[in-house]
DNA sequence: CTTTATTGATAGTAATACTATTATATTTGC
DNA sequence: GCAAATATAATAGTATTACTATCAATAAAG
């Protein structure tokens, strides 16, 4: 999978940026070092001065490419998820048993990335500390309405329309169906952060994976 | 319920507070009106100088009780869901049917709170309102695990193991308890959150309920 | 009616989140 | 190979935020 990943651009609404980062050696080395950042340091103490001087550049030619900081942090929001739209389509292809897709699919959306050595500039598993830890922000803002209209977060309501798809395919009957996608793409990062930070309030830890416990999940509810 | 409700004092950690906002008429005002405040322009935009103003009162005054805006928020989360307790505690005691206990847990815990005209200075329709907004955020901090050691969120966990010990009375056999419940309340926010901002990813409505859906969830988990 | 505690007013600092301008490289087009 | 266009860097500057410190005014308690 990786080989085909490498050779494919992610595809991010063009609203979120001012000048596409993918397009210059500077914009790379932005997203490249923002995620490293975020993660070491947390997004609110996160700044355009402190990644300008991590990477030898100055604020201003950062602000060149991103308004802010929270459309740096939508822009690897979309890249993210576009990238899981991409595993998942992936992934549950030509599988024939229902069930079976229905699992491979769940699967993909709720396991923790362990680091596959991906060759370019974007360390996925880093990313997906920060999609665990970070990713509620982009839509708990007072600007969510304006935004969703621009599309900022199309391609993750993809995903998990995606995912609908398949569910109703296994049992078109079930009344709850966005719901119950919504409930476990959200869930299973809240179990990731909870077993990283909660550990009184879940089943989950190295043993027992937030996958199982979903999976078991949804082959109760749709059974 | 309310009469015996405006009674009671809810309990709050000593440390999420300077000076404890139930002593004082300012603190009241500051409880009261920072909810409003908040609710009105969201938390990211709400800072003490512009409570100062809306209160008559001096940004340094607030500073005597709350020494910043994240632990404001952390006391009116744990407010809340000491309040949440208080009404699960008190709906749930003395049920001997154990599926109707749970039923009235998960309903106490996923219901959108409407406005039941509370006497005193906090309106619960309106914390509820924040709370779906942005409780996530008193979690998504690079302190959470020095604040969860001071027992920031103690009442929350508390909440969620009071529901986790009906589920197991229901069924003892089940092993996801926790994070079923942990899914549950966060779940049931979230679903709040996607009804009021992205409805194409949730199926909840005025007519199909958020409690609804994880009622039939629970019963078909449980089974 | 004096001491103590509380609140208010003012001022000040460092950091943040930008914008604007100009200089300096680098790339590209002819 | 050079001019023009473009990208980046450096500097400076503004408004706001998130505080801290000090002192005066007021209210409450002994």
């Amino acid at each position: 999978m990786e080989i085909i990943l490498s050779n494919i651009k992610m595809q991010v609404n063009e609203k979120i940026y001012v000048k596409d980062p993918e397009t210059s050696a500077l914009g790379k080395k932005i997203i490249e070092q923002s995620i490293l950042l975020i993660d070491a340091i947390g997004f609110d103490n996160f700044t355009f001065k402190k990644l300008g001087e991590k990477i030898g550049s100055n604020e201003s030619s950062i602000y060149r490419y991103f308004e802010n900081k929270h459309k740096l942090l939508v822009y690897l929001s979309s890249w993210y998820w576009s990238w899981m739209e991409y595993k998942l389509v992936f992934t549950t292809t030509n599988i024939t048993d229902k069930k079976e897709k229905l699992r491979k699919a769940i699967t993909i959306v709720t396991e923790k990335i362990t680091n596959d050595v991906s060759a370019d500039h974007i360390n996925e598993a880093i990313l997906n500390k920060i999609i665990i830890a970070e990713f509620t922000k982009t839509l708990h803002t007072k600007e969510v309405d304006q935004e969703n209209k621009e599309g900022f977060f199309l391609i993750y309501k993809r995903v998990i329309n995606r995912v609908v798809a398949i569910v109703k395919e296994v049992n078109p009957e079930y009344p709850f169906a966005k719901s119950l996608v919504s409930t476990i793409v959200e869930g299973s990062l809240h179990q990731h952060f909870l077993t990283d930070h909660l550990k009184t309030i879940t089943d989950c830890n190295e043993n027992v994976t937030t996958t199982q416990f979903y999976l078991n999940l949804a082959e109760n509810v749709l059974r």
